[in-house]
DNA sequence: TGTACATCAGTGAACGCGCGTTCACTGATGTAC
DNA sequence: TGTACATCAGTGAACGCGCGTTCACTGATGTAC
């Protein structure tokens, strides 16, 4: 995980995590049956942080009564967490999603958090909370988790990888509220 | 070019580049300053064939009397042009994105496509037409660029190297679709 | 028109590096009778 | 309570591999006088 997060998925390199620990390089082979199998522990225990980090935010909202503003808000911190742990841990970020997982794995438990929900069913979540509230209209709910993931995302990788990796905090911040606002108007 | 097709960005290996040529190792140091130097090339190379592609879905949009449909049309050329060479092209496609350009350096000639433009501002052109024909309004216009790519490079991404990669072409065609409605209806 | 020299793509041999992985092994800890 | 055996994390030494890069070189082509 230290590897990963500094260096992201490349830096996951069998000699060295055994290194770190103080240990011949071999030893590794009691634990892992190879590099493969350790890199992707390491992308499930990243995707776990993420989801926590989504949890977190999900679990600052603030209740309302509104059944429709809050499932608004629930999707807004999926987004926002999503965002902010990109920022924060970009080597973690990009292990995350590293290893091609299918979609059905992503239901897997390791790579869920506290909730024991991925963060792709967080974001399931919050549609179906929009969709009960009437938010959502039925016939676009359909794949619409796509469309949103894809839009952060997207600005995700712009941000730690890609030509906007040199937006400071503030910058980052606006343009991934104003990205959310974006899904929000054009989703329904 | 052969080998990022082929492997994307680290399938760009100096070695195997001479022995496809038919050369010995070290004559690439005739051509390269070293390894870096001809990524960085592959990748202005796969910018380019990036920006022709879009390129010629621009120039399939029908010509319209109305300003408006036309902006609409160009914006929506642009991300089609995107996604399906994300989807035609994966190794290219990643190659373009490999190597941390700086924004301003987006505007260097060899990225370009016939057009004379990079990618970026293509898209950049198709949002100033809809802001000209008042789709967009002024003060959404600032960093409108940087929404409307996130969601497109999310999907790419998504689609080539993520949990979308078992779409088929009709279903990656259709999401595509919908999330270019979403940007067009969310953006302004 | 002919000679002298510069340019330049490619050669041949070698370097050190770090990687993943395999092998037969040791030595401590736990467990069965 | 004591002995015999299994389990298991870690050891030590070695492997082959492919990589980027450096060195002094050759041999053809172009250019100046």
């Amino acid at each position: 995980m230290r590897l990963a997060r500094e260096g992201g998925p490349s830096a996951v390199v069998l000699r060295e995590a055994t290194r770190q620990v103080g240990v011949v390089p071999n030893a590794a082979y009691r634990h892992f049956a190879d590099r493969d199998a350790l890199l992707l522990a390491v992308c499930a225990a990243a995707q776990a942080e993420l989801a926590h980090a989504i949890e977190r935010e999900w679990g600052a909202c603030k209740k309302r009564r509104d059944k429709a503003a809050m499932a608004r808000d629930h999707l807004r911190a999926v987004g926002t967490g999503y965002l902010r742990f990109a920022r924060r841990e970009p080597g973690l970020f990009r292990t995350a999603f590293s290893v091609h997982e299918d979609l059905e794995r992503a239901g897997t438990s390791e790579m869920a958090g506290n909730s024991g929900r991925t963060p792709f069913q967080l974001l399931s979540q919050a549609l179906d909370e929009m969709l009960d509230a009437g938010v959502l209209a039925l016939d676009k709910r359909p794949a619409a988790e796509f469309l949103a993931w894809s839009s952060v995302h997207g600005l995700a990788m712009l941000l730690i990888d890609g030509p906007l990796r040199v937006m400071n905090e503030a910058q980052a911040e606006a343009v991934g509220q104003r990205l959310i606002d974006m899904v929000e108007r054009g989703l329904p």
